[in-house]
DNA sequence: CATGAATGAGAATTCATTCAT
DNA sequence: TATGAATGAATTCTCATTCAT
């Protein structure tokens, strides 16, 4: 695959390797979904966009549904992407839920639309397994981090030692959620959310810290 | 059915009064949503349901855009209600926002499905003006309530006089909205959601009473 | 059903009872089926040639699936019919058979197509079990009224007394069947049909009656 | 597979042969045809079940109709070849006739689907004329053959000599397509066929022979 | 010869809505 | 007001066939 770089071109058409081609489909759909929503999701209206007849793009994904799969599965993709590009390691576990808190913030400014259409999937997952399956890895994926974080904190000295991990987590997964939830379905606030994330970071952190215990 | 009660009618056949009927198809729209989402709502099945032919559910709801829109309107009533439902005033307002929390905790276990529908709708408000306005109608009806609580609690003393009351606000609707989001579309979450629904208010009453700050 | 014949006739379009219209449909369907086979049917066709849309034919029978399933119900009914007119009990057991034959005949002349239908249909009844239930009780039907007869004669004293009852049904099922397949399948046959059949018959009697046994 | 046998192949890959090849489509298409009818019969599944890409196959074959028309000429053989398994010259006509049966017989044992299969092509060849012709060329092989046999016999002098050969000879072929339909689309009847064939073999010779009459 | 990808011409079916009574 | 029947505009999906390599 991504075949060989600088091997000799020749032909006049340069159609794009099969999982570019597949990843082009993808975002299109993605972006119809934030558009339009799961239910104005149009099988020949992605096609259109791709320019290609709508049986070719069967021929590709076998179904609507297993379209929508594919994004969600690139959905996740991008949300472990958007971890993986750690500018080093924080200085502590305070600092590194912080930057936590601030990529979301990025995120949400970087890919608008992501959030909307992760909030009609997440409906969807209630109805279908398949897709509810990967949305739970994913809510696990974030789980695992923030979880690695308290605990980093607790050890570390700067999260207070009595903390109730489980609940703490839960909490702080709420309030994501609840960033998330605000920035794909109240449009328009973008702006001043920043200011607001900021705000709940540092609420979390001093309860975390537990200064005031 | 037939609700009957001891009222005084003299008609043959106890046809229920046009307000009622409406009601009641609207209820069923209701979870009809919270089951199959807007996606899947089929105003045949509403029809069905109800008993009458779909023909008949047309002669009120002049179309299925109406329908949904009586469903949004219902959900006003239902969120409006809630509040209504005082227990005397109470003593301060950091208590007077515990309650905000509880009561929003006891909603999310008597009305599973509200946020499920309310999150339908709320994606459909994205593209859907008339949807629309009455989402913000809701969403600035909480603002108000909460405000109010804030402002009440700089003016008694037990907030933080340096409070920003937008940015505050913003962020409590945000936290709510987490919780919503989580109750809606994490199944099963119910139960633990109780105590980190607590967690959260403690958090805020903590952050707004400035006494670690 | 049928309504009341003389009541009082004052709309325009006189629409057809619901029931004949479902049989016309149906009967459009057969006709369709016998010229292009149940591989060729079209839904859309159907209601083209009945002057309606195809959604309104959809509204009659749910799925082609339910249309073919009328088609084979009616294909029992005309059998059915066939035999319901009879022209007087006949005078013994050879002479119930020999009628027997002679209708087949008369059938085969009258109802071109009909065995057509059947044989398309026999084959799709490997298939689908639903069709194969009806198809197999159509033979059943044939299958008793031929034993009847057998069991007739030998109590007459007509055919042989040491006649295998069982084995001389089915050789008289599959005699019939050779009859109605040719019929069917061998287009431009039919008119030496007719002394063929007559010869089969003959020959069955000749056996039946064991005269030479 | 991959045959081999022993030939004088000396090329590394042993390709099959083209014809093979072909033989080897037309069986899989005939096998499918079987199951699935002719209705049922998908371009995709015969190139699937060859594990070849359709494009090949339909580098054989030209087309869909052009495949089934292999498939047809390839019943013709399977027919003939039947018939070229003889174990010596019959002692006298009637015992040739038998022969016949029995064969059928054999036929249908060893050889289910063929009849099936038969039976779906043979609907075909009302609408199409290629089909139609290869169909009607069987026919009229068996029909040479059994109608060789009532000559022999009445110039031996084992049939009648007043035999109307080409009623006789029509009846025949009715009857021999009553077994074959009735093994073809009563599945599960093929035990006591045998015996029926052999009830309508006799019933048949027994008419021949005119000892009765 | 072989193939993966692409395609176009349907096919059935769904569904909100309209019509006539 | 109520309804059964009718409808048209979509929409997904199928499948034989073609194209470029």
């Amino acid at each position: 695959m991504e075949s060989g770089g600088g091997v000799t071109e020749r032909r006049k058409r340069v159609r794009l390797p099969a999982l570019e081609r597949r990843r082009q489909f993808v975002q299109i759909a993605f972006d119809l979904i934030a558009e339009k929503g799961l239910e104005g999701l149009r099988f020949q209206d992605v096609a259109a966009q791709a320019g290609v007849n709508s049986a070719t793009l069967l021929h590709q994904f076998a179904s609507k549904e297993d379209l929508i799969k594919a994004v969600v599965r690139f959905l996740v993709e991008e949300m472990r992407a958007e971890r993986n590009a750690p500018s080093g390691r924080a200085a502590n576990a305070a600092e590194e839920l912080r930057r936590e808190f601030e990529e979301l913030g990025r995120f949400i400014d970087e890919r608008p639309g992501f959030f909307v259409v992760l909030t009609e999937i997440g409906l969807r997952a209630r109805r279908d397994d398949a897709v509810g399956e990967i949305v739970a890895a994913m809510d696990q994926f974030r789980e695992q981090r923030l979880g690695d974080i308290l605990r980093r904190g607790i050890a570390e000295g700067v999260f207070r030692q009595d903390m109730d991990v489980e609940t703490t987590l839960l909490s702080l997964m709420v309030q994501i959620k609840g960033i998330a939830h605000h920035a794909a379905l109240s449009p328009g606030a973008g702006e001043r959310l920043s200011s607001v994330i900021g705000e709940i970071c540092e609420q979390v952190l001093l309860r975390l810290s537990g200064r005031s215990g």
